[in-house]
DNA sequence: GCATGCCGTGCGGTAATACCGAACGAAAGA
DNA sequence: TCTTTCGTTCGGTATTACCGCACGGCATGC
């Protein structure tokens, strides 16, 4: 073996395969996966992917479901999650706010940090009794579908959002989907304007997303607030009404973070 | 090495190391730590524990914050913990309750799962502008510290609330702990009269809690919500009324959970 | 009732590996 | 300027994790 691997030299290859385990367990469904799922999908033994799983039992980052027994993530993915996020500056500082949006919209309310132009959604409240959406935390997304990414993508000079669509190449996940790179800039060119990105169906067919950027101190885009909801349910003087609060939720943002709000930009 | 170790021959022990460098970054200061604090906890090389960083650096599960560079928790982790915590039923059961509980009380509502007599808190709910308790989610508790493991034993048998009692000692935790099994009967058979159990700075000085358990369609203990505030707001005729809202929302987890509620116990 | 898969569990042997030690450039402190 | 300490890199080797194989249990099908 002399080519050159996808892993660095220095990668512990047995604990990337036990994170390449979690992922699958977290991406299987709800139930869990069983031991020849796992030794199948990992491309091992049905020996070696028993050991990886008695590891990850004794850690408590997985459990056995009986009967099968099918396993499923464990209680200190809880731990470690809970910690990791209540380190995340950002969530302290917005939690009010989206917990206040929440209550004044009756949606769900999201909060995402940039990270080299894409969002990463950190943490969301979901209003008392309205639809859940079922977003994960912690991934980095595509800019071009979400309200968010379109409002931290308003925040960069054109060129660099001409350099991260080509990047990711703007895939298609609707009919409604921005696919084109013109219309990802004329569509971004109404937000600055606007004050808020929309997305009107360009992830989830029926779901609409109002979005705003915060930035900090720097002026630079630190993330965006968002507000999620059936698009039934919003008549063209409602979202506008959302996308001031969502607005003035950014805006308080901006402030907390000893940042300064561009002007004519969302 | 004819001797037997700690770890089962089946422990894949690269992946034990990664998950006990995990734990001490949890446990450490928010700002994270450097390799040679890794190192050094560790036991182990700096090489071999730059070569583990460097794994959980390429899986997100950590990352590297300039300057030092220090190493904190990583986003990989925030998506785990979301899921895993997502996928248990009783999360998404009581959310609604621990939301309008905390709404009512203006107090941190936590649910606990039930383990092996232990509270595992899973989900907390912390009131708008109310003192922040950090407490964390996935770990398996004391039983006599706490209001929801008071209220966890008063569910279950004098004789096994012994058994339990002995297997943890009662180590005390402030000089109101509990720390003898006869007070620790009498606490949870007045609870068990009073319909809620009561942690009066048994756990942190300062601290009050109140807490009512749910059961299941076995009649068993499936878990119990508390809140908790700081103790001087709270006047005997709050506490009490704190003891009824907590107790009425145990019984309707207990009837979304489609069992009964116990009479005569918490 | 018997055969037949399939699953989870255990054990040697060996090829693959993760670790140690040493060394280097850079940055911070004396 | 000198010293210390940090993160990083590189061979060599002892450790290891993996594969193949075999066994017991549990359903399913004939």
């Amino acid at each position: 073996m002399t080519d050159e691997d996808p892993v660095s030299r220095y990668t512990v290859r047995s604990v990337a395969k036990a994170f390449r385990l979690l992922s699958m367990v977290a991406e299987a469904p709800a139930e869990g996966v069983t031991l020849s799922e796992v030794s199948q999908h990992m491309g091992m033994s049905k020996s070696a992917a028993y050991g990886l799983v008695r590891t990850l039992l004794d850690a408590d980052y997985l459990y056995a479901r009986e009967p099968g027994p099918r396993y499923c993530l464990g209680t200190a993915l809880v731990w470690l999650g809970d910690i990791a996020s209540r380190r995340l500056p950002l969530r302290d500082i917005t939690a009010p706010i989206l917990a206040r949006l929440s209550q004044q919209t009756g949606l769900t309310i999201r909060v995402a940090r940039v990270d080299d132009g894409h969002p990463v959604f950190i943490n969301r409240v979901d209003a008392v009794g309205a639809v859940r959406f079922h977003t994960p935390l912690g991934v980095r997304e595509l800019p071009h579908t979400s309200a968010a990414g379109k409002a931290i993508l308003a925040a960069l000079p054109d060129a660099e959002v001409e350099r991260i669509a080509a990047e990711c190449g703007l895939p298609r996940r609707t009919r409604k989907t921005i696919t084109e790179v013109p219309a990802l800039l004329a569509d971004i060119t109404v937000a600055r304007r606007r004050g808020y990105a929309i997305d009107d169906e360009e992830d989830f067919e029926g779901v609409f997303c109002v979005a705003a950027a915060f930035f900090d101190h720097d002026g630079g885009c630190a993330g965006a607030l968002s507000a999620t909801g059936i698009k039934v349910d919003l008549p063209a003087w409602r979202i506008e009404e959302l996308g001031r609060m969502v607005r003035a939720g950014a805006d308080e943002v901006t402030g907390l973070l000893g940042g300064r709000p561009r002007d004519r930009e969302v």
